[in-house]
DNA sequence: TCCTAAAACGAAATGATTTCTATTTAGGAG
DNA sequence: CTCCTAAATAGAAATCATTTCGTTTTAGGA
Protein backbone atom coordinates (compact mmCIF):
# COMPACT_ATOMS: atom_id res chain seq x y z
CA UNK A 1 0.00 0.00 0.00
CA UNK A 2 1.79 3.22 -1.11
CA UNK A 3 2.24 5.26 1.63
CA UNK A 4 1.69 8.45 -0.90
CA UNK A 5 -1.88 7.55 -1.98
CA UNK A 6 -3.06 8.42 1.62
CA UNK A 7 -1.11 11.49 1.35
CA UNK A 8 -3.26 11.99 -2.32
CA UNK A 9 -6.20 11.51 -0.17
CA UNK A 10 -5.88 13.40 2.49
CA UNK A 11 -5.09 16.61 0.04
CA UNK A 12 -7.98 16.24 -1.85
CA UNK A 13 -10.01 16.02 1.29
CA UNK A 14 -11.22 12.28 1.55
CA UNK A 15 -10.20 10.22 4.48
CA UNK A 16 -8.13 7.29 3.55
CA UNK A 17 -10.25 4.33 4.50
CA UNK A 18 -8.87 0.72 3.67
CA UNK A 19 -11.27 0.66 0.80
CA UNK A 20 -10.67 3.62 -0.76
CA UNK A 21 -6.78 2.98 -0.47
CA UNK A 22 -7.21 -0.29 -2.09
CA UNK A 23 -9.21 0.93 -4.95
CA UNK A 24 -6.21 3.36 -5.65
CA UNK A 25 -3.46 0.90 -4.94
CA UNK A 26 -5.24 -1.56 -7.87
CA UNK A 27 -5.03 1.06 -10.08
CA UNK A 28 -1.86 2.18 -9.34
CA UNK A 29 0.98 -0.07 -10.75
CA UNK A 30 -1.51 -0.96 -14.05
CA UNK A 31 -1.21 0.71 -17.23
CA UNK A 32 -4.51 -0.13 -18.68
CA UNK A 33 -7.64 1.42 -17.50
CA UNK A 34 -10.20 -0.62 -15.74
CA UNK A 35 -13.69 -0.98 -15.20
CA UNK A 36 -15.44 -0.42 -11.73
CA UNK A 37 -16.85 -4.02 -11.88
CA UNK A 38 -13.90 -5.48 -12.58
CA UNK A 39 -12.14 -3.83 -10.07
CA UNK A 40 -14.42 -5.04 -7.32
CA UNK A 41 -14.27 -8.65 -8.80
CA UNK A 42 -10.52 -8.45 -8.46
CA UNK A 43 -10.88 -6.58 -4.39
CA UNK A 44 -13.43 -8.64 -3.33
CA UNK A 45 -10.71 -11.62 -1.75
CA UNK A 46 -9.12 -8.68 -0.21
CA UNK A 47 -12.39 -7.77 1.71
CA UNK A 48 -15.03 -9.92 3.49
CA UNK A 49 -17.57 -7.11 2.38
CA UNK A 50 -17.56 -4.72 -0.25
CA UNK A 51 -20.24 -3.09 -2.18
CA UNK A 52 -20.04 -2.76 -5.43
CA UNK A 53 -21.30 0.82 -5.30
CA UNK A 54 -18.74 1.62 -2.96
CA UNK A 55 -16.62 1.08 -6.00
CA UNK A 56 -18.65 3.45 -8.19
CA UNK A 57 -19.18 6.28 -5.81
CA UNK A 58 -15.29 5.75 -4.84
CA UNK A 59 -13.79 5.80 -8.53
CA UNK A 60 -16.15 8.83 -9.32
CA UNK A 61 -15.03 10.91 -6.40
CA UNK A 62 -11.30 9.88 -7.18
CA UNK A 63 -12.16 11.12 -10.49
CA UNK A 64 -13.93 14.25 -9.57
CA UNK A 65 -10.67 15.31 -7.29
CA UNK A 66 -8.51 14.98 -9.84
CA UNK A 67 -6.70 11.71 -7.97
CA UNK A 68 -7.63 9.39 -11.05
CA UNK A 69 -8.72 9.71 -14.77
CA UNK A 70 -11.61 8.79 -16.82
CA UNK A 71 -11.43 7.01 -19.73
CA UNK A 72 -14.02 8.30 -22.44
CA UNK A 73 -14.95 4.80 -24.31
CA UNK A 74 -16.93 4.33 -27.53
CA UNK A 75 -19.05 2.04 -25.39
CA UNK A 76 -19.91 4.42 -23.17
CA UNK A 77 -19.17 2.63 -19.75
CA UNK A 78 -17.07 4.09 -16.99
CA UNK A 79 -13.24 3.74 -17.35
CA UNK A 80 -10.53 4.83 -15.04
CA UNK A 81 -7.20 4.88 -15.13
CA UNK A 82 -4.66 6.28 -12.51
CA UNK A 83 -2.04 8.22 -13.71
CA UNK A 84 1.52 9.27 -12.25
CA UNK A 85 1.98 12.79 -14.07
CA UNK A 86 0.25 15.28 -12.45
CA UNK A 87 1.23 17.50 -14.77
CA UNK A 88 -2.12 18.53 -17.09
CA UNK A 89 -1.89 16.19 -20.20
CA UNK A 90 -3.74 13.52 -22.65
CA UNK A 91 -4.66 10.66 -23.05
CA UNK A 92 -3.69 7.65 -25.83
CA UNK A 93 -5.72 4.76 -25.56
CA UNK A 94 -5.51 1.71 -26.85
CA UNK A 95 -8.80 -0.14 -27.40
CA UNK A 96 -7.66 -3.41 -27.31
CA UNK A 97 -5.76 -4.19 -24.25
CA UNK A 98 -6.46 -0.83 -22.84
CA UNK A 99 -2.66 0.65 -22.12
CA UNK A 100 -2.96 4.11 -21.87
CA UNK A 101 -0.34 6.18 -23.27
CA UNK A 102 0.65 10.24 -22.49
CA UNK A 103 0.53 12.76 -24.61
CA UNK A 104 2.77 15.26 -23.96
CA UNK A 105 1.26 18.49 -24.58
CA UNK A 106 -1.59 19.74 -26.99
CA UNK A 107 -1.92 22.80 -27.02
CA UNK A 108 -4.89 23.23 -26.34
CA UNK A 109 -4.91 26.51 -23.93
CA UNK A 110 -4.28 28.52 -27.15
CA UNK A 111 -7.55 26.93 -29.00
CA UNK A 112 -9.64 27.67 -25.83
CA UNK A 113 -8.34 31.51 -25.61
CA UNK A 114 -9.79 31.67 -29.83
CA UNK A 115 -12.85 30.53 -29.54
CA UNK A 116 -13.39 32.41 -26.35
CA UNK A 117 -12.21 35.44 -28.38
CA UNK A 118 -14.39 34.90 -31.41
CA UNK A 119 -17.64 33.41 -29.01
CA UNK A 120 -17.22 34.92 -26.20
CA UNK A 121 -18.53 32.55 -22.81
CA UNK A 122 -16.38 30.52 -20.90
CA UNK A 123 -14.91 27.31 -21.40
CA UNK A 124 -15.78 24.91 -18.19
CA UNK A 125 -13.25 21.81 -19.69
CA UNK A 126 -11.53 20.13 -22.37
CA UNK A 127 -11.44 16.77 -23.73
CA UNK A 128 -8.81 15.24 -25.39
CA UNK A 129 -8.81 11.75 -26.19
CA UNK A 130 -6.59 9.55 -29.11
CA UNK A 131 -8.49 6.02 -29.33
CA UNK A 132 -6.48 3.56 -31.42
CA UNK A 133 -4.24 0.82 -30.89
CA UNK A 134 -0.81 0.41 -29.36
CA UNK A 135 2.19 -0.47 -30.81
CA UNK A 136 1.67 -4.07 -29.23
CA UNK A 137 -1.81 -4.56 -30.46
CA UNK A 138 -1.66 -2.64 -34.21
CA UNK A 139 -1.53 -5.58 -36.48
CA UNK A 140 -2.80 -8.76 -34.58
CA UNK A 141 -6.19 -8.06 -35.44
CA UNK A 142 -9.12 -5.90 -34.32
CA UNK A 143 -9.97 -4.32 -31.57
CA UNK A 144 -12.18 -6.37 -29.49
CA UNK B 1 -37.71 18.74 -46.13
CA UNK B 2 -34.28 19.33 -47.44
CA UNK B 3 -33.84 17.91 -50.62
CA UNK B 4 -29.74 17.84 -49.74
CA UNK B 5 -30.40 15.22 -46.90
CA UNK B 6 -32.23 13.24 -49.13
CA UNK B 7 -28.67 13.14 -51.26
CA UNK B 8 -26.48 13.17 -48.36
CA UNK B 9 -28.37 9.88 -47.30
CA UNK B 10 -27.99 8.13 -50.36
CA UNK B 11 -24.28 9.47 -50.43
CA UNK B 12 -23.95 7.84 -47.29
CA UNK B 13 -26.24 4.63 -48.79
CA UNK B 14 -28.89 4.92 -46.57
CA UNK B 15 -32.41 5.01 -47.92
CA UNK B 16 -33.96 8.06 -47.55
CA UNK B 17 -37.34 7.12 -45.31
CA UNK B 18 -39.80 9.80 -44.24
CA UNK B 19 -38.91 9.72 -40.97
CA UNK B 20 -35.06 9.28 -41.26
CA UNK B 21 -35.25 12.26 -43.36
CA UNK B 22 -37.56 14.34 -40.68
CA UNK B 23 -34.70 13.31 -38.34
CA UNK B 24 -32.55 14.96 -40.16
CA UNK B 25 -34.69 17.75 -41.20
CA UNK B 26 -34.89 18.24 -36.94
CA UNK B 27 -32.04 18.28 -36.35
CA UNK B 28 -30.66 20.76 -39.36
CA UNK B 29 -31.94 24.14 -38.78
CA UNK B 30 -31.02 24.01 -34.70
CA UNK B 31 -27.99 25.15 -33.36
CA UNK B 32 -28.25 23.03 -30.59
CA UNK B 33 -27.34 19.46 -29.80
CA UNK B 34 -30.31 16.85 -29.62
CA UNK B 35 -31.71 13.55 -27.47
CA UNK B 36 -33.54 10.82 -29.27
CA UNK B 37 -35.78 11.04 -26.72
CA UNK B 38 -36.36 14.73 -27.39
CA UNK B 39 -36.40 14.84 -30.85
CA UNK B 40 -39.02 11.71 -30.79
CA UNK B 41 -41.49 13.75 -28.63
CA UNK B 42 -41.13 16.14 -31.14
CA UNK B 43 -42.03 14.30 -34.38
CA UNK B 44 -44.61 12.35 -33.09
CA UNK B 45 -47.38 14.40 -34.10
CA UNK B 46 -45.82 14.19 -37.59
CA UNK B 47 -46.42 10.62 -37.82
CA UNK B 48 -49.28 8.17 -36.95
CA UNK B 49 -46.79 5.87 -35.55
CA UNK B 50 -43.05 6.33 -34.41
CA UNK B 51 -41.14 4.27 -32.26
CA UNK B 52 -38.12 5.43 -30.07
CA UNK B 53 -36.36 2.83 -30.96
CA UNK B 54 -36.41 3.46 -34.57
CA UNK B 55 -34.45 7.11 -33.98
CA UNK B 56 -31.81 5.93 -31.65
CA UNK B 57 -31.24 3.64 -34.09
CA UNK B 58 -31.24 6.30 -37.10
CA UNK B 59 -29.40 8.54 -35.18
CA UNK B 60 -26.76 6.05 -34.20
CA UNK B 61 -26.69 5.05 -37.94
CA UNK B 62 -26.42 8.42 -39.30
CA UNK B 63 -23.46 9.35 -36.62
CA UNK B 64 -21.99 6.31 -38.14
CA UNK B 65 -22.02 7.52 -41.79
CA UNK B 66 -20.79 10.66 -40.62
CA UNK B 67 -23.71 12.78 -41.79
CA UNK B 68 -24.20 13.91 -37.86
CA UNK B 69 -22.17 14.06 -35.06
CA UNK B 70 -22.25 12.94 -31.61
CA UNK B 71 -21.67 15.22 -28.48
CA UNK B 72 -19.87 14.00 -25.39
CA UNK B 73 -21.85 15.02 -22.27
CA UNK B 74 -20.95 14.61 -19.05
CA UNK B 75 -24.31 13.28 -17.82
CA UNK B 76 -23.28 10.17 -20.62
CA UNK B 77 -26.53 10.35 -22.31
CA UNK B 78 -26.60 10.45 -26.15
CA UNK B 79 -26.83 13.44 -27.92
CA UNK B 80 -26.67 14.67 -31.45
CA UNK B 81 -25.88 17.55 -33.86
CA UNK B 82 -25.94 18.37 -37.27
CA UNK B 83 -23.46 20.46 -38.46
CA UNK B 84 -23.45 21.43 -42.26
CA UNK B 85 -19.61 22.08 -41.92
CA UNK B 86 -18.56 19.08 -44.01
CA UNK B 87 -14.20 19.71 -43.36
CA UNK B 88 -13.03 17.67 -40.50
CA UNK B 89 -13.90 19.71 -37.09
CA UNK B 90 -14.46 19.82 -33.49
CA UNK B 91 -16.71 21.73 -30.98
CA UNK B 92 -17.31 23.62 -28.41
CA UNK B 93 -20.30 23.14 -26.29
CA UNK B 94 -22.81 24.90 -24.49
CA UNK B 95 -23.81 22.80 -21.15
CA UNK B 96 -26.31 25.13 -20.38
CA UNK B 97 -28.53 25.69 -23.32
CA UNK B 98 -26.76 23.14 -25.98
CA UNK B 99 -25.56 25.56 -28.57
CA UNK B 100 -23.05 24.02 -30.88
CA UNK B 101 -20.14 26.29 -32.23
CA UNK B 102 -17.36 25.10 -34.38
CA UNK B 103 -13.79 25.08 -33.51
CA UNK B 104 -12.00 25.71 -36.52
CA UNK B 105 -8.56 23.96 -36.84
CA UNK B 106 -7.23 21.85 -33.97
CA UNK B 107 -4.01 20.86 -35.43
CA UNK B 108 -4.49 17.24 -33.73
CA UNK B 109 -3.30 15.33 -36.57
CA UNK B 110 0.42 16.46 -35.92
CA UNK B 111 -0.12 15.08 -32.34
CA UNK B 112 -1.40 11.75 -33.66
CA UNK B 113 2.15 12.00 -35.97
CA UNK B 114 3.88 12.81 -32.90
CA UNK B 115 2.22 10.18 -30.64
CA UNK B 116 2.43 7.39 -33.61
CA UNK B 117 6.73 8.04 -33.47
CA UNK B 118 6.93 8.02 -30.20
CA UNK B 119 4.34 5.09 -29.32
CA UNK B 120 4.05 2.99 -32.25
CA UNK B 121 0.29 1.89 -33.14
CA UNK B 122 -2.45 3.14 -34.56
CA UNK B 123 -4.78 6.10 -33.78
CA UNK B 124 -8.50 4.87 -34.85
CA UNK B 125 -10.04 8.13 -34.03
CA UNK B 126 -9.67 11.32 -31.81
CA UNK B 127 -12.01 13.33 -29.52
CA UNK B 128 -11.95 16.64 -29.07
CA UNK B 129 -14.38 19.02 -27.59
CA UNK B 130 -15.15 21.92 -25.31
CA UNK B 131 -17.08 22.31 -22.92
CA UNK B 132 -18.20 25.18 -21.54
CA UNK B 133 -20.92 28.35 -21.45
CA UNK B 134 -21.53 30.06 -24.83
CA UNK B 135 -21.64 33.68 -24.72
CA UNK B 136 -25.37 33.52 -24.17
CA UNK B 137 -25.07 31.95 -21.13
CA UNK B 138 -22.13 32.40 -19.44
CA UNK B 139 -22.52 34.57 -16.34
CA UNK B 140 -26.42 33.84 -16.07
CA UNK B 141 -25.55 31.61 -13.16
CA UNK B 142 -24.69 27.57 -13.26
CA UNK B 143 -24.75 25.26 -16.00
CA UNK B 144 -28.17 23.15 -15.34
C1' DT C 1 -45.31 -3.73 -60.98
C1' DC C 2 -42.52 -6.87 -58.29
C1' DC C 3 -39.20 -8.24 -55.11
C1' DT C 4 -36.00 -8.04 -51.60
C1' DA C 5 -33.15 -6.09 -48.45
C1' DA C 6 -33.61 -2.45 -45.45
C1' DA C 7 -36.35 0.00 -42.19
C1' DA C 8 -39.78 0.42 -38.65
C1' DC C 9 -42.81 -1.24 -34.95
C1' DG C 10 -43.36 -1.67 -30.05
C1' DA C 11 -43.35 -4.59 -26.30
C1' DA C 12 -40.07 -6.46 -23.57
C1' DA C 13 -35.49 -7.10 -21.91
C1' DT C 14 -31.17 -5.40 -20.52
C1' DG C 15 -27.73 -4.14 -17.45
C1' DA C 16 -24.76 -0.56 -16.04
C1' DT C 17 -25.30 2.75 -12.69
C1' DT C 18 -27.62 4.97 -8.82
C1' DT C 19 -30.56 5.42 -4.83
C1' DC C 20 -31.94 4.50 -0.27
C1' DT C 21 -31.80 3.50 4.66
C1' DA C 22 -29.33 1.47 8.20
C1' DT C 23 -24.84 0.55 9.94
C1' DT C 24 -19.95 1.24 10.44
C1' DT C 25 -15.74 3.88 10.65
C1' DA C 26 -11.91 7.45 10.13
C1' DG C 27 -9.78 10.74 12.36
C1' DG C 28 -9.96 15.27 14.75
C1' DA C 29 -11.09 17.12 19.43
C1' DG C 30 -10.60 16.83 24.16
C1' DC D 1 -6.40 7.09 24.65
C1' DT D 2 -11.66 7.85 24.22
C1' DC D 3 -15.54 10.22 22.13
C1' DC D 4 -18.04 12.12 18.68
C1' DT D 5 -19.62 13.29 14.23
C1' DA D 6 -19.46 13.62 9.57
C1' DA D 7 -18.13 10.68 6.11
C1' DA D 8 -18.06 6.14 4.25
C1' DT D 9 -20.09 1.55 3.41
C1' DA D 10 -23.43 -2.30 2.84
C1' DG D 11 -26.64 -4.43 0.11
C1' DA D 12 -30.97 -4.80 -1.72
C1' DA D 13 -33.76 -2.52 -4.76
C1' DA D 14 -34.79 0.85 -8.19
C1' DT D 15 -33.81 3.37 -12.24
C1' DC D 16 -34.10 4.30 -16.81
C1' DA D 17 -31.60 5.14 -21.01
C1' DT D 18 -30.71 2.09 -24.49
C1' DT D 19 -31.08 -2.26 -27.04
C1' DT D 20 -33.07 -6.55 -28.57
C1' DC D 21 -36.37 -9.38 -30.82
C1' DG D 22 -39.72 -11.23 -33.95
C1' DT D 23 -42.96 -9.33 -37.00
C1' DT D 24 -44.69 -6.12 -40.34
C1' DT D 25 -44.00 -2.48 -43.61
C1' DT D 26 -41.60 0.00 -47.18
C1' DA D 27 -38.05 2.16 -50.38
C1' DG D 28 -36.30 1.82 -54.50
C1' DG D 29 -33.83 -0.94 -57.99
C1' DA D 30 -34.95 -4.57 -61.54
Amino acid sequence: MDQGHALALKEAGMKATPKRLAILDMLDGEHCYASPEELWKRLRDKFDRLGLPTVYRNLEELAESGVISKVIHPNRQLYYYFCRNREHHHHFVCLSCRKVEDIPSCGIEALEREVIQKNGGRVLSHILQLNGLCGGCAGKGDPQ
